[in-house]
DNA sequence: CTACGTGCAAATAGTTTGCCGGAAC
DNA sequence: GTTCCGGCAAACTATTTGCACGTAG
């Protein structure tokens, strides 16, 4: 909050809030490095860790963090739901109204100071249900 | 599924279960492995961390997965939702029933077989919003 | 010109695995 | 006795960090 540090936009940050903002893959911080390597082929993978960061502290990106294996990132910080097909390991965005109404319950039922909340629905996707 | 592999209850995945079920505290796994070394001093991390994994697969317990750092795991192995405090990361359950239309309205909102949702909250707990 | 950011490589943290001896059944 | 499991240490994966140079503002 006090922190007024100077933030510059290189070319680095540039690009890989540009890629996370053109898809809707929901991708894996690996993913985005070999995306904008496409452009820029130096840029180097603790560069595209340190941006993530530096993006999901500014709250222009979300940190997503699955069961197991990597975080995937997400370029539209609001608040919203996602479904990951538990077959093929794809993440969706859920189109539905976020439920504020959840966090009031929450309070209710904890007592604690609720600031948000996430929800997380797990299935099979389209695709790998015809495959079946 | 098919895999009708025969398991033992050894004393270690006895002990580790019983750590599990016997807090609400939904440890990680290295503070389980210091519990079960009190009781089993020349037990093995690799040997929580295989147990752990057998025990999800068989759903006695469950794996929660926040943002960073470690896993932390649950005995209580029916779906129910939980709280994380932003400040001092503490985890709690949040007793209120788990609402199964959320699976509905994602379905219809998204044309996915859903099979189950994962309920997280985030905020602040009693003790740190008193030492503010 | 002054921080802040980058590339690179090495370090870290959490978790998994290979091996071989040991124990559950 | 057979098969699964444990201890140990090494391996692996994802992410972070120290350093010296580069560049945005």
């Amino acid at each position: 909050m006090a922190d007024e540090r100077q933030q510059r936009m290189t070319i680095q940050r540039k690009l890989i809030l540009e890629v996370l903002q053109s898809t809707t893959s929901h991708p894996t911080a690996d993913w985005i490095y070999e995306e904008v390597r496409k452009k820029l082929p130096r840029v180097s993978l603790g560069t595209v860790y340190r941006n993530l960061n530096v993006l999901k502290e500014n709250g222009e990106v979300l940190e997503l963090n699955y069961g197991s294996g990597q975080s995937r990132y997400d370029g539209n910080p609001k608040n919203h739901y996602h479904f990951t097909c538990q077959i093929c390991g794809a993440v969706y965005d859920v189109p539905f109204d976020v439920q504020n109404e959840l966090n009031e319950r929450a309070k209710e039922a904890s007592g604690f100071v609720i600031y948000k909340h996430r929800l997380e629905f797990y299935g099979m996707c389209n695709e790998c249900q015809n495959s079946h």
